[in-house]
DNA sequence: TTAACACG
């Protein structure tokens, strides 16, 4: 079958991708030219009564939960639609922002509702592919035929204000079917002015392809934009692979900066210069330059070579000479690198997550629990009463009757009515507090549209209809 | 084959 493209994006309850949920998904199919294929899809996602949402979320979106539920699927049919039509063989899916935020949703409720979470973006000739970094790029290296938006004198690349700029069709931002006939639009005009650097970083979504250009055996300077980098040079620079980090991800060295600056520190000196919060680091503050790179989130990289055309030193305000040099300075300081990658792969102790609903990274499913995760698939409302599945994974075994209770709530026993409500009462109890504070912080913003002082009216009427009667 | 968050 042709490659096509499925451009899509989520309204969801908040911005946590395992705790908040989606409730509106819109998405468009288009051939290789961006020709639309066929109908766009603009659905609602019932919110379970598990769960309050983020009212500041829902001052942005203007969905309430009562629509979702009076309109909406249930997650698993937007699963099963989501699956078996939308993710067909070839499908390029791809967003604004999709890998960072849409596609971690997506994971997460197909998790829930025993859907591999992965297989949809690479099985059958699929992928994904995200537009964010693609804009940084493009407007760091070839900003020519394309307007782009500044605010406060501060570059930056938020989707509608792009399209406005450009005078590209937007109707309504943040409403998701609107802001996906946007982002087809620019995504249009970036093939369009700049043909090769858009089929470049289309051929570079591919794990393996970032991997031949960046990597630790045989490192080479690269250009690379990224959000980590700074809006004054386009969030671009020119960077370095100098360590491995956890799975197939790299520690890179921005040349941007001369490593002489850091490398005389001790180890307590580089680790209070990383552990320093954001909020107390001072105008004196130096930050270490140095980030983990993620071969599979198609980050936008592109060899050095492209610099040579266009005046792209020039555009990115680096001068061969330094990065010659600070690659020097590197080679010549292996032990300043050792000490850095030991110290950043030392960082990452999470709290462990404490609901199996929220432990998707845990480890993978096997495919006997891959069988049986097919068989609760298609159970139907008679059968799921009897049926137990004998799942391997403690994971599954937790999630099983969460599904059960929302997808067939009549199918449970009392006994399991009443497990359900406790969970419910549990997870509700931890997101009350939060949620009474934006409720009150939304509620004192003076200028509410009629539309705002409905959702909130309307976020205090769910609010109350799901909150365990004790608790009110 | 597929994964790793919790900003800076």
């Amino acid at each position: 079958m042709a490659t096509t493209y499925f451009f899509y994006d989520l309204e969801t309850s908040g911005l946590n991708p395992r705790d908040d949920r989606i409730m509106q998904f819109a998405g468009i199919r288009t051939d290789a030219d961006f020709n639309i294929i066929g109908e766009p899809y603009n659905l609602l996602v019932a919110l379970n009564d598990d769960t309050l949402p983020s009212p500041s979320a829902l001052m942005v979106t203007g969905i309430t939960p009562q629509k979702t539920v009076s309109d909406g699927y249930t997650e698993s049919q937007f699963a099963k639609i989501f699956i078996e039509e939308i993710c067909s063989p070839d499908t390029i899916l791809l967003g604004y922002n999709n890998i960072r935020f849409d596609d971690e949703f997506i994971r997460a409720l197909l998790w829930r509702n025993f859907y591999d979470p992965y297989e949809w973006s690479y099985k059958d000739n699929r992928s994904r592919w995200d537009m964010l970094d693609v804009v940084r790029l493009t407007r760091a290296l070839r900003p020519e035929n394309i307007k782009w938006p500044t605010v406060n004198g501060v570059a930056v690349n938020k989707l509608e204000l792009i399209s406005k700029i450009n005078n590209l069709e937007h109707t309504k931002a943040h409403d998701a079917l609107s802001d996906v006939e946007a982002l087809i639009a620019v995504t249009k005009l970036i093939a369009k002015t700049n043909n090769r650097l858009f089929n470049y970083l289309l051929k570079m979504r591919n794990k393996k392809e970032i991997m031949n250009l960046v990597n630790v055996k045989n490192p080479k300077p690269f250009v690379y934009a990224s959000g980590r980098y700074d809006a004054e040079y386009n969030k671009t620079t020119v960077a370095y692979p100098i360590a491995m980090a956890d799975y197939d991800n790299m520690f890179v060295y921005d040349l941007r900066y001369n490593p002489e600056n850091w490398i005389n520190k001790s180890n307590d000196e580089i680790i209070e210069i990383l552990q320093t919060p954001f909020l107390e680091r001072d105008k004196q503050y130096t930050h270490i330059p140095v980030k983990k790179i993620q071969p599979n989130r198609a980050p936008a990289v592109a060899p050095i070579g492209v610099l040579e055309q266009n005046d792209g030193w020039n555009k990115i305000k680096i001068e061969l000479n330094d990065v010659e040099n600070n690659i020097k300075i590197l080679k010549q300081n292996p032990d300043f690198i050792d000490r850095i990658a030991k110290i950043l792969l030392k960082r990452p102790d999470f709290t462990p997550q404490a609901d199996a609903e929220s432990k998707l990274y845990d480890g993978f499913i096997n495919n006997q629990d891959k069988l049986r995760s097919e068989v609760v698939r298609n159970l139907d409302q008679n059968q799921i009463k009897q049926y137990n599945p004998e799942f391997e994974d403690s994971r599954l075994k937790q999630i099983y009757p969460r599904y059960k209770a929302r997808n067939y709530p009549n199918a449970l026993s009392s006994d399991e009515r009443i497990e359900y409500d406790e969970y419910r009462k549990n997870r509700l109890n931890r997101q009350l507090p939060g949620f009474l504070k934006d409720l009150t912080e939304q509620s004192k913003i003076t200028n509410l549209s009629s539309d705002q002082k409905y959702v909130l009216e309307e976020l205090n009427l769910w609010m109350e209809s799901i909150l365990p009667d004790s608790d009110i």
